[in-house]
DNA sequence: ATAAAATTTTAGGCAAATCTAAAAATCAAA
DNA sequence: TTTGATTTTTAGATTTGCCTAAAATTTTAT
């Protein structure tokens, strides 16, 4: 019931990949980790053993529903602290997921439940990421890829789903954030970008890459 | 400047044991740390080799000024979390310890001294402990201990200083805490222990033992 | 279909922090 | 002041998680 830092990490990486494509590598995961692939394959046999993941030797692997179970605890805690973080000591949203990687590892259920109340028991993370309840359970909301969207179509930013400091520098920088309107003014068939509005009146151009991190809600 | 979690407990045992006792023992280490005294003589090697501790063989320990410095951060950590602990999550305070335990850990200076000012710069902790600053100054009351007050005297329980659950539970039951007023009735010559009125209305026994855990203000 | 390329695994090591058992040093008491 | 008890240190292992280099397997491209 109680894991490493390491073997949570594992496990929260590969919930992450899987979520993107089915089965997870060895050397994805290794980069993801910034580790080598001949520790993930010693790492993920003890997982195996431990019964949290399903390994097919040189195929890949898949949270069984006990690893799943852990992921999402862990994913809980990481969210709740970073909603604190940016909520009550005003971190921006790309300073709180380098912070909330160390406060995660703190596992007392109860710790985590009173500071869920605390906070009111919010649904969303500062990236518009839902936070598991004390049951693992997921509110899931009908988001789409800004790619998604139809041109001239107002819908509101809900979720990015890339930390990257850099990335949400850029964003805050373009004033946008969660919650902001946006809508498709043309998409650019060469590149594949975006020229898009923002909060009804400043039209930017977004790259494909970028767009691709931006999910909304349409109004 | 950045210490191993290991390596910060030793920082913070030795320091607290020095306060009580000049040098402090392989031994005595051990037995804080809940570890063997062949582990204190090899980590204590390495805290000397990084200018932390002074360290004679067969003699002692005793923190250099940097350890000195050091430890005074973790402890600072670890107190504001016991603050946030008790006034934000409604912890008891004989909760509070184990769980600041960890959290101390943790060690971004942005996100301590945001915590600080969010938790409006908190000079003691939930067991009257002082806080040290952003410059690791500590704010010096003028305490006694229980067992020096005059009898007869107004006083007001200002820090209990020992973390043991059964200590802290115990003082709760009997209405004993933090500001609580304080006054010695009668001191029992044959055991050493303490008549005491606790609110200004019931009159109970105190071991030695307990009293000496206690500290309190004259008013 | 097979050779080259890429991926994955195994084998053998390393560093940190711990342990036990035994040796060395210090302390204490007759 | 010498001997026995205690404390401290050394020596050698263990565990966890990582590493590199080489071997095994799978994939891809001709």
């Amino acid at each position: 019931m109680k894991y490493s830092v390491s073997e949570e990490n594992y496990l929260k990486v590969i919930y992450h990949l899987q979520d993107q494509s089915g089965l997870v590598s060895t050397t994805s995961l290794a980069k993801a980790l910034k580790t080598k692939p001949a520790s993930v394959t010693e790492m993920t046999k003890k997982l195996k053993s431990k019964k949290l993941l399903h390994y097919q030797p040189y195929r890949g692997f898949r949270l069984t529903q006990e690893g799943n179970k852990a992921a999402l605890g862990i994913i809980r805690r990481h969210r709740l602290w970073e909603y604190f973080l940016a909520e009550k000591l005003r971190f921006s949203w790309e300073e709180v997921h380098e912070l909330a990687e160390e406060l995660e590892h703190v596992r007392h259920k109860k710790l985590i439940d009173r500071l869920d109340a605390f906070l009111g028991f919010p649904r969303l993370d500062p990236h518009g990421d839902p936070i598991p309840d004390k049951d693992g359970q997921l509110a899931t909301a009908d988001v789409i890829c800004l790619t998604e969207l139809p041109e001239n179509t107002s819908a509101l930013i809900s979720r990015v789903t890339n930390q990257s400091f850099s990335l949400l520098e850029m964003l805050r920088q373009r004033n946008m954030k969660i919650g902001t309107p946006i809508e498709i003014l043309k998409r650019n068939a060469f590149d594949e970008s975006l020229d898009v509005r923002i909060n009804r009146q400043r039209s930017i151009n977004l790259s494909k890459t970028i767009a691709e991190q931006i999910f909304v809600v349409v109004t």
